[in-house]
DNA sequence: TATAGATTGTTAAAAATTTCACGTAACACA
DNA sequence: TGTGTTACGTGAAATTTTTAACAATCTATA
């Protein structure tokens, strides 16, 4: 199928895929249905199977798919089948997680600098990256060649550290302080808020005692 | 109108209302319009206005919404018009930063235990709170009166953890490692995983390339 | 080589969600 | 009190997304 308009929901989709896909690799699985995929992800088969079709054929019919090919077309479809230089800006208590989490860069997104604007932090080393005042990262980002910039910053100063990144050229924005942040179009941004997910698990619990299923 | 199913996308961006509602409300702002609220979180102002009427009517023809109103109604709505008690299981990188962040106890999420299997880190004290071993879960979490579970183990871990927390009495679940659980149907789960929103911004940008639009 | 069994890719139907459009209600002000 | 203006609530239309159904095709085996 030609690539219309991908919903996002299926790109969301595909990165949990390529968790699966990862496990089943190493487990040494050699071939997976997409039943077997969709019982994994708590999917519909369809679904796994539209979804895939919105960047060609991966699959053998009457067989399956082969586990290592699929994660390799996958990842090459995604972009992420080499490794994205990232900046971030903003190194409190969440930040410092992210620069010690090794997730990241096994999954190909390489923290290449780290930047804040508390004088206090601006030197200090975290996780081998040192702590540079936010000012310099245009000065700084050509030559580390960033590409995407995460934001951990207090919600107050998001637009200005989006302004920063900006200005040294990145092309995508993950944003974990809960606020819009304003970018030109062509720039990739994305939100990321837990307490959302708190909320609704509060919801649902709720509805749950509501329906008495609790 | 009546509260028939109601879309996880709504009780989403009820979420993202909730926190520029805060924002208006700490601002001083007494009124704002589906459609000022709209442009705010970057949505259709009919969405915001149909998004509410599954709750109720909130809104004042010809004015728009009182901005404390709207905040307690939808507050209320979501069911976090109260403080709830969270336990978590997991101490790495992550779950430190979660238990130092503010914002979870600013939203009304109390962070009333945690713990974790490695011997270790049992005893330690981490954002004052005592880290026990998670095999005291169920034990701790009546007198801790525990209704909501965050998973921040390694993935091989999670599981476990959650049979933990099922066995305490948990209702609802936040699992930050990238694996589907199992549990009891009427156990409300989410799933956070920021590594998808880094696949997603990378896919964007690789789209963005090839459209030419940088 | 033919047949049976399995599982994909794809089209069509169904369901869910979003957007539009407009009647209705509230306020401001003459 | 009447009139104009604003902006909500809601039913219907449009769009998007998901699910179902099935023809196509691959492997295995006799």
């Amino acid at each position: 199928m030609k690539s219309s308009r991908i919903p996002r929901a299926t790109i969301q989709r595909l990165a949990s895929y390529v968790q699966i896909l990862e496990t089943l690799s190493q487990e040494g699985e050699k071939v997976i249905s997409s039943e077997g995929l969709a019982r994994a992800c708590g999917v519909n088969p369809s679904q796994i199977r539209k979804d895939l079709a919105y960047f060609g054929e991966f699959g053998v019919r009457g067989v399956g798919y082969y586990v290592q090919d699929l994660l390799t077309a996958i990842k090459q479809s995604l972009g992420i089948d080499r490794v994205w230089n990232v900046a971030m800006v903003g190194v409190g208590n969440l930040g410092r997680a992210l620069l010690r989490h090794k997730i990241l860069r096994k999954r190909g997104f390489m923290l290449v600098g780290a930047f804040d604007c508390d004088p206090f932090k601006i030197g200090e080393e975290v996780a081998g990256l040192e702590v540079y005042s936010s000012k310099r990262l245009q000065e700084m980002a050509g030559e580390l060649n960033v590409e995407i910039g995460i934001i951990t910053t207090p919600p107050k100063r998001a637009q200005r550290a989006a302004n920063y990144l900006v200005e040294a050229g990145v092309k995508g924005i993950v944003n974990f302080a809960p606020v819009r942040i304003d970018v030109p179009e062509n720039i990739a941004v994305e939100y990321v808020d837990f307490i959302h997910h708190l909320f609704s698990v509060a919801f649902n619990i709720s509805l749950n005692l509501s329906k008495g299923l609790i």
